[in-house]
RNA sequence: GGCGCCAUAGCCAAGCGGUAAGGCAGAGGUCUGCAAAAUCUCCAUCACCAGUUCGAUUCUGGUUGGCGCCUCCA
């Protein structure tokens, strides 16, 4: 298996550091809002991620945190009037929501920056300790001219950020590149005690401490968005190395961005989607099928036009996977099929080898369905119907799609549907045709095969 | 100013040295009460120029056109 490493900005063999055992941490939100299709996007690799190393036989231990304290949560719990304490349990619970409608596994760690202040004020102390770091009158700064390997991630030199425009002016801090690790305490925010005063945690100390706690002082994958990679990233590997001693993560990812109609989100342009905003159009399994069919590194284009498109794709799948539901028997399989599910599943696991090519493995999906749908228009063979159901089950959890019970359907429809079996039996066609419309309108649709009429969500 | 990415059919998108996966949309055939589903057939020489090579979409250089990061940000 393959990973491509930002630090080394090359594709690498992926080795673990424990014999099939995979530790990774991803980013996680900052609970004051809802999520949006960009926050999704990471949620939906990273899980794609985990399920296929489980796949491939490792136990994965997965951490991600909530950032549940800095300027964003405070200013928003004001806004709001509530605590700031109220607001995350509000955002941390709307998070856990949307990431289960994206049908996104549960991460064996989730820690809370405000649970871990005693561990964040540890590490301080020990890079202080070390002359890495130095306090100043509003909080403890990184001092990133002390840390010779500063830039290693991001490629970048002090000199030349110097250069650019846009780095804030701050007379406190010996060098521009300098970040916050502890900052004191301003009247009516949250605070903690400790050796530097009240205050709180600046926002990147946070996952060194926590990861570290929970993975180990050098684990195996941390993750995140592209926009990540600097700073925070490259401020987490200087405080944890600088910390420890030790390399802090082998293998760095980060996801592209997600634009809207190419342009980059945001809200001054007001071409922001949040989850529950996508929700109401389509089932947010579109929206990871969606995402699935993009490498993880590209920027993807949003647009609801695509979403229909992927909504298209996906429902091939479910056309074929509940057709062959409807087949499935117990007995020995073809060799023909025998064959197609194993060129299905070759291709698929040595897509997804390389730098988790979630595109390609869902052109095998497809390639599947084709291939096995053709050998079962002739032969009508229930195992071979098992075989191919089996392997797309098999592969689609992987994937993390095809979950959905598209059966159920509402006692209204089934009425109609009864109905319209008894116009077919009396050759009543336009009455067959009137409720089959009216199904339509309804959001389920309507056919008749061999074996009778099948009615299923759009 | 610094760092980096991308350019494949109407749309989306893999591939990245040996003459282009897959999906959506579209056209035609089979099947069907009609549809739908399924299936078959058709639909691209990979932005442009120059070079390396027996051979380039795939490597190198350049041109043009998009985009991202350097500030909170997935």
């Amino acid at each position: 298996m393959k990973i491509y490493n930002t630090l080394t900005n090359s594709l690498e063999e992926f080795n673990t550091i424990k014999e099939n055992e995979v530790n990774m941490y991803v980013c996680g939100p900052t609970v004051y809002s809802y999520i949006h299709v960009g926050n999704a996007r990471p949620l939906i690799v990273f899980d794609t991620l985990r399920r296929y190393l489980e796949y491939r036989g490792y136990d994965v231990n997965f951490a991600q945190n909530f950032t549940d304290i800095d300027d964003k949560m405070i200013n928003r719990a004001n806004e709001e009037g509530v605590t700031v304490k109220e607001l995350a349990a509000k955002f941390i619970k709307a998070y856990e929501d949307d990431a289960k409608a994206l049908n996104v596994l549960p991460a064996d760690f989730k820690p809370r920056a405000t649970d871990h202040i005693g561990d964040i004020i540890k590490m301080i102390k020990t890079l202080e300790a070390k002359g890495l770091a130095y306090k100043t009158e509003d909080g403890v700064y990184f001092d990133t001219l002390a840390y010779e390997k500063y830039g290693k991630l991001s490629g970048r030199k002090l000199e030349d950020m110097k250069s650019g425009a846009r780095v804030a002016v701050d007379e406190n801090k010996k060098a521009p590149s300098d970040f916050a690790l502890w900052k004191s305490e301003k009247p009516g925010e949250p605070s903690w005690g400790s050796p530097w005063g009240k205050g709180r945690p600046g926002w990147h100390i946070e996952c060194s401490a926590m990861s570290m706690k929970y993975l180990g002082e050098t684990f195996d994958i941390h993750g995140g968005g592209t926009d990540l990679i600097f700073p925070h990233h490259e401020n987490e590997i200087a405080q944890s190395e600088g910390t420890t001693d030790k390399p802090f993560v082998n293998y760095w990812m980060h996801n592209g961005h997600i634009n809207v109609n190419n342009e980059k989100m945001s809200k001054s342009l007001g071409n922001f989607f949040t989850i529950p905003d996508i929700a109401e159009k389509f089932d947010l399994e579109v929206l990871r099928f969606f995402m699935l069919g993009v490498h993880y590194r590209s920027q993807v284009n949003f647009s609801f036009e695509l979403m229909e498109q992927s909504n298209q794709g996906l429902n091939r799948l479910y056309t074929a996977k509940l057709r062959w539901e409807d087949m499935a028997q117990d007995g020995s399989p073809s060799d023909e099929m025998k064959e197609a599910v194993q060129k299905a599943k070759d291709s698929f696991i040595s897509d997804m080898d390389v730098d988790l090519n979630t595109a390609g493995a869902l052109g095998a999906l497809f390639e599947l369905v084709r291939s096995a749908n053709f050998l079962l228009d002739t032969s009508n063979n229930g195992a071979d119907a098992k075989l191919a159901l089996d392997t797309l089950n098999e592969l689609s959890d992987v994937l993390g799609i095809l979950y959905r019970d598209m059966r159920v359907l509402p006692d209204d429809v089934k009425e109609l549907a009864q109905k319209r079996v008894q116009a077919r039996a009396d050759k009543n066609w336009a009455l067959s045709d009137e409720l089959r419309d009216r199904i339509n309108e309804m959001g389920y649709i309507v056919e008749d095969t061999s074996d009778g009429q099948k009615v299923k969500k759009k």
